[in-house]
DNA sequence: TAGAACGTTTAGAATTTTTTGAACGAAGTG
DNA sequence: CACTTCGTTCAAAAAATTCTAAACGTTCTA
């Protein structure tokens, strides 16, 4: 079935066969690229070399197809493809009377990074903001009624942490706008991350994060 | 010199001791959550750590009080230092006859960022683009006298190169605006990068990618 | 019912990344 | 000059990640 293709490229004619060759090569080029795409996000080469096949390939391909294509092992391919699977990056295709797992990728590019920001990227902020909080609260409560060099030791890291709460506060409503399709205007968001003690007299900007986030609050970020 | 500290510590009322452990915990917690920060950005988890460490530092510190600090060797913390350093998140102070190098956190988060998307993030994501815009030019050339499966699937590959290359360009254009201070409206965003066909027709989604780009084309992205 | 086709799992092999510790050179000190 | 302090380098160890190949369970087929 496949063969039919391989076959018909033999025969033709220079011309064509310089088409199959670039189509080749490009491919190829694609693949790699997207490998080190996924290398870079923290996922694993394969699982961008994965999605990049099955991106450029008008059917859905099985398990072996990929297997073959990318010169991997199978158990290496069906544990990546399920990852891939998770992450809502490809689907799964049945077909009629046919036992073998069909896949695809998934063509929307920007359903598929919002789900990973959403699921992934939102969720690590979200833990390091919610730390953040604690802390903060923490050292508010316990520096109340300090005096002398531990307060003002407590006090610098008050200072510190906050600017971090604000940036990944930021970050998270950037990640939350990215998905929910707002707007940003990153010259006050610049400003805003810039350190407590420089703009603290300068309420206009804290307000405008709160503005900024106000839009997406409803479906909890808060904490 | 630093002993005293601990000194003190020890012969203090309850409630002082008390402010210090919570710091210690707190510095603790936070440290680790830079570590796991820089790995999630594919740095490693010392660097973070590292960073941490001194963003929490009132005054400069020593190679050997980060190793002391974070119980690591000295060869790793002299790499991972000089790291940071290159990276503008660090920068070293020198002392009036001291031998000692001391470093302290580049406590503009926002100013350390930039720089990170500027060199790294950026450059891949160019990388990538100027990559996809080969791999599409050699196409368009070599599929113009192309005809029958093989132009179908030539077609294929282009369009679906076509919407990756315009989910780095807005990616790099997004970039560009976190570092120079722009806005971007995330709903046109979205429905850009969206799969081409879908959208093909609707030119006024890729005029608005265009003048959304056309703020920093000066500093040469365009390839 | 035996055997083939498929996908999953897993132990351990291979590879990559991170860390250590010792050696070294440069610079300062007595 | 002998000795100390300090930071860097690098080979090797340790740890983490990725990959393979074989075993296995299911489902289908003859």
């Amino acid at each position: 079935m496949m063969d039919s293709k391989l076959y018909r490229q033999r025969r033709e004619a220079p011309e064509e066969v310089s088409l199959q060759a670039q189509m080749e090569e490009v491919s190829k080029d694609f693949i790699n690229n997207l490998g080190r795409v996924a290398d870079f996000f923290g996922f694993n080469r394969l699982m961008g070399q994965l999605y990049a096949v099955l991106f450029l390939s008008p059917e859905p391909l099985t398990l072996d197809d990929m297997v073959k294509k990318l010169e991997s092992s199978k158990g290496n391919v069906s544990i990546n493809i399920r990852a891939l699977e998770r992450w809502g990056l490809v689907q799964q295709i049945y077909k009629w009377a046919d036992r073998k797992n069909y896949y695809e990728a998934e063509a929307d590019i920007w359903k598929a990074i919002s789900g990973i920001l959403q699921e992934r990227e939102r969720k690590e902020s979200q833990q390091i903001i919610s730390s953040l909080n604690q802390s903060v609260a923490r050292l508010e409560q316990a520096s109340k009624n300090a005096s002398g060099q531990e307060a003002v030791t407590a006090q610098f890291y008050l200072e510190r942490m906050e600017v971090l709460r604000r940036l990944f506060k930021f970050g998270d409503s950037l990640l939350d706008m990215m998905v929910q399709g707002g707007a940003v205007d990153f010259g006050s968001a610049s400003r805003m991350a810039r350190s407590t003690d420089e703009y603290a007299d300068d309420i206009s900007d804290l307000d405008e994060l709160e503005r900024q986030q106000a839009n997406q609050e409803p479906h909890g970020t808060r904490i």
